[in-house]
DNA sequence: ACCAGCGATGTTTGCGTAAACATCAGGTGG
DNA sequence: CCACCTGATGTTTACGCAAACATCGCTGGT
C-alpha cells in the first residue's frame, strides 16, 4: 500500500481497485483484463432449447416442476452451447457466495496445512470453494485487514486457523452475516472451536512414559504465545502433578527444528533427564540431533515422544513415538460446524474436540538401570 | 454424489445446487444458508451522501470527475453506513472476479504448500483473491472435473500445481477465457511453465560431489510419473556423463522419507557407493537413517545432497546439504505470468526457471580414503 | 358438462454495480 | 454577447439469474 499517494485506503478502496494511479486528463484508462464474452448464457440456452430463461434455471438448479422431456431438451442445449451457470449472477441473486474464507497465519506448519487441506476437500463435497487468506505477519491489524478483505471479497463464512488471542473481538470487525469457526483455541465461550484434545493427547503421552518406568517427563514446549502449546504445557504439568512427579522446568522452542535442537541442549547435558514429552515432532527432531551429539543414545538413555505425527516421523533416528493427530477429521468437523451455523442449525459457540492416537515406535524406551 | 437419484450431473447440475433432495408437493424447500440482508448499498450511501450511486460508484473506484469535497462527503458516508462492495454484483457486471484458482493435487509435498502460499501472498498484494481447488485422487477425471467446477467457481484464471501429465490436452476442458499457468512441468511448449531449475541445481548437486573428490554419484529418484523427478535424473545422467563418470544404477523411491528408507536399503549395502543424490529432502532423510543402521557414516562414508531446502533439513543427522528451491519466488512468477496473460501482454507459452541455491551443511565430505 | 385444482411453463421484476449517455453550470474566445 | 467547450454530476440501462407471480391446459369429482 505503500504507492497510494491520495487519501487512505478507505471502506471504497478495494485492495484491488485501479485506484488513483494511471489518471489524469485523458489518460487510458488501466488495462484491465477483460474476459472475451464467449460464455452463453440462460438466455441463449432457452433460446435453443425453445423455452424459457426460466425453464433452464429450473434445469440448472434441479428444481422441479419441469417434464422429463423439456428437462431433456434443456439439458441438450446446455451441452451444446457449453452453458456454465455465472456464479456472479447467481451470488448476487441468491445473496450467498457458496465460498468459504479461510484465514490463516502460516502454512509453514504441518497442521496448518492438513487442516487446511482437509478444510478445502470437505467444502468441495459440500458444493463449497474455498478462498484463502494468508496473513504475512500475525499482528491484529494484518487480520483485520484480512478480514475486510475478506467481506467484499465473497464469502459466506470463515474459517479461521490461527491462535486466537490474535482475535481479539473488541478490535477485529466481524460482518454480522458472516458465521466463523475457529482451529487451535480457547475461545469455545465466543466462538464456535474445532480443535485436536491437546488436553487428552498430552496426559496419554505423559502416562506412556511414566508407565515406562521414568520418574518424571521434561517437557519441550512450543512458542509461549501459541494457544497450543500452552494447552500442552498445562496438561503436561497436570497429569504429573496427578500421578505425584516432581515437576522439571519447562524448556522452550518455537515449533521449527532448528528451536528444538537449541532448546535441546539443556536437557542433553542433564544426567537425570530420561523422558522427554516434545510438544511437536519437529522440535522433536532437534532434539533427538542434539541428543545424538552429545552421546545420549534414544531411546536408551533418553526416551523421546512428540505430537502430530508427521509423515517423517517414521523415518527419524530412531523412529519417532508420537501423537497422532486427525487433521482430516478437525477439517471435516470445521466445515461441518460453519455450515451448521449458517443454516442456523448448529450452537452458536463450544468447542468440539477430536481424540488423538497415540503411535508407538522406536523412541521410547524403559528408562536405563541405575548405574 | 451418490446420493444424487436423477440423471447424471450435468453442465447445468453444479456440485452444490440443492439437487433433487428435500422436495416433493409442499415440502418446506432446503433450509438454504440465508444472510441477512445486512449491508448498504450504493444507494445507500448515495441517498446519504446527497448524490447519485453513479458518484459513490466513482468514489468507490477511485474514479477520476469528482470534486474533492463530494469524494469527502460520500467516503464519509459510506464510513457511517459501514458500506463495502458487493463483489457479486461488481463481477456481474464487470465479468471478472478478481480470483485466481489454483488446482493441486495435494498439500502433502513442501514444494506444493510453499509455491501456494507464495502464489496467495502475491495475489493479495495484486487485489486478486485465490480459490483452492484439491484434487482427491490424481485422475484425468478428477482433474477434469475440478477444472468444471472452477469454471463456474468464479475464478479468472488458474494455476496449476501438477505433473502436466495429467493435463492431457485432448481431454481437459479449458474455458476459452480462462488464462492458465502451470508449476511443475514440460509443457512449456503448450503452456506458460514457472518451474525451478531442476537441471541447474541437479548439475550443481553433482558437481559438488564429484570436486569432492567422489569418482562418481548414485541417485535417488522420485517417482517415475513425476516430471520433476524425470528431470532431476536425466540432468544427473547429463552431469555424470559429461564429467566422464560412469552411471551407476538408479534407485527410485516416490518423494516419502520412508520411501527413501526403503529404496535406500540397495545403496546402504554396496561399499563403492560414497556419494548419493536424493531427489529430494524427505527421502534423503530416510536414506540416513538406513545409512545409519548399516553402520554407514554420514559425511565420512557416504555423503548425501538433497533437493528443497525443507526447514528441517538442518536438523537432520548429521545437518543436511541440499539445494535451495525458492518457492516464493516460483509463487509471485506464477501470478505475474497469469495476470500478463490476463491483459494479454505476455507470451502465450513458455517456460520461466527460478534457479536454486547450493546450501552447504554437514552431510557432504570427500570420500574416505581407500583403504 | 363444468369447474376446482394442480402441474408445467411463461412473464415480470430486481439484486448492486458501472458503462454509456445526458445534463448542467461556468468559463473562454471570437 | 453568444456559441462552444469542459468538467462535475445525474439518469438510463444491462449484466445473468431466480423468486414471485401469472397463465394455460389438463384431470377428476360431482
Amino acid at each position: 500500500m505503500e504507492t497510494v499517494e491520495e487519501a487512505a485506503a478507505d471502506p471504497g478502496d478495494p485492495p484491488g481497485a485501479p485506484g488513483p494511479v494511471a489518471r489524469g486528463t485523458g489518460a487510458a484508462r488501466p488495462p484491465a483484463p477483460r474476459r472475451a464474452r464467449a460464455t452463453a448464457s440462460m438466455a441463449d440456452v432457452a433460446r435453443l432449447a425453445g423455452v424459457s430463461a426460466q425453464t433452464v434455471s429450473r434445469v440448472s438448479n434441479g428444481y422441479p416442476g419441469v417434464t422429463e422431456e423439456t428437462r431433456r431438451q434443456v439439458r441438450a442445449a446446455m451441452r451444446e452451447l457449453g452453458y456454465r451457470p455465472n456464479s456472479a449472477a447467481r451470488a448476487l441473486k441468491r445473496g450467498e457466495f457458496r465460498t468459504i474464507g479461510v484465514i490463516t497465519f502460516t502454512l509453514a506448519t504441518t497442521g496448518n496445512v492438513r487442516t487446511l487441506e482437509a478444510i478445502a476437500t470437505s467444502a468441495a463435497r459440500e458444493g463449497y470453494a474455498v478462498t484463502l487468506l494468508p496473513l504475512a505477519v500475525p499482528t491484529q491489524d494484518e487480520v483485520r485487514g484480512a478480514f475486510s478483505r475478506l467481506e467484499e471479497l465473497a464469502v459466506d463464512a470463515v474459517i479461521v486457523i490461527m491462535e486466537v488471542h490474535l482475535l481479539d473481538a473488541a478490535t477485529v470487525h466481524l460482518p454480522p452475516h458472516v458465521q466463523v469457526v475457529v482451529v487451535d483455541s480457547d475461545a469455545g465461550d465466543r466462538y464456535t472451536v474445532v480443535d485436536t484434545d491437546q488436553h487428552g493427547g498430552t496426559r496419554e503421552a505423559v502416562r506412556h512414559l511414566l508407565d515406562l518406568g521414568h520418574r518424571t517427563v521434561w517437557h519441550l514446549a512450543g512458542p509461549e504465545d501459541s494457544f497450543a502449546a500452552m494447552r500442552r504445557a498445562d496438561a503436561w504439568r497436570a497429569a504429573l502433578t496427578e500421578a505425584g512427579r516432581e515437576l522439571p522446568p519447562i524448556v522452550r522452542g518455537d515449533w521449527s527444528a532448528e528451536s528444538g535442537y537449541r532448546a535441546g541442549r539443556e536437557l542433553a547435558v542433564r544426567e537425570e533427564c530420561t523422558a522427554v514429552f516434545a510438544a511437536n515432532d519437529q522440535m522433536a527432531l532437534g532434539l533427538l540431533r542434539v541428543l545424538h551429539e552429545h552421546g545420549r543414545r534414544v531411546p536408551e538413555d533418553v526416551s523421546v515422544i512428540g505430537f502430530d505425527d508427521i509423515p517423517e516421523a517414521s523415518s527419524f533416528l530412531p523412529p519417532l513415538t508420537t501423537l497422532h493427530q486427525d487433521f482430516a477429521e478437525v477439517g471435516r468437523l470445521c466445515v461441518q460446524a460453519v455450515l451448521r451455523k449458517m443454516r442456523q442449525e448448529g450452537p452458536e459457540r463450544g468447542t468440539t474436540l477430536v481424540p488423538t492416537r497415540l503411535v508407538l515406535r522406536s523412541s521410547t524406551a524403559p528408562p536405563p538401570g541405575p548405574r
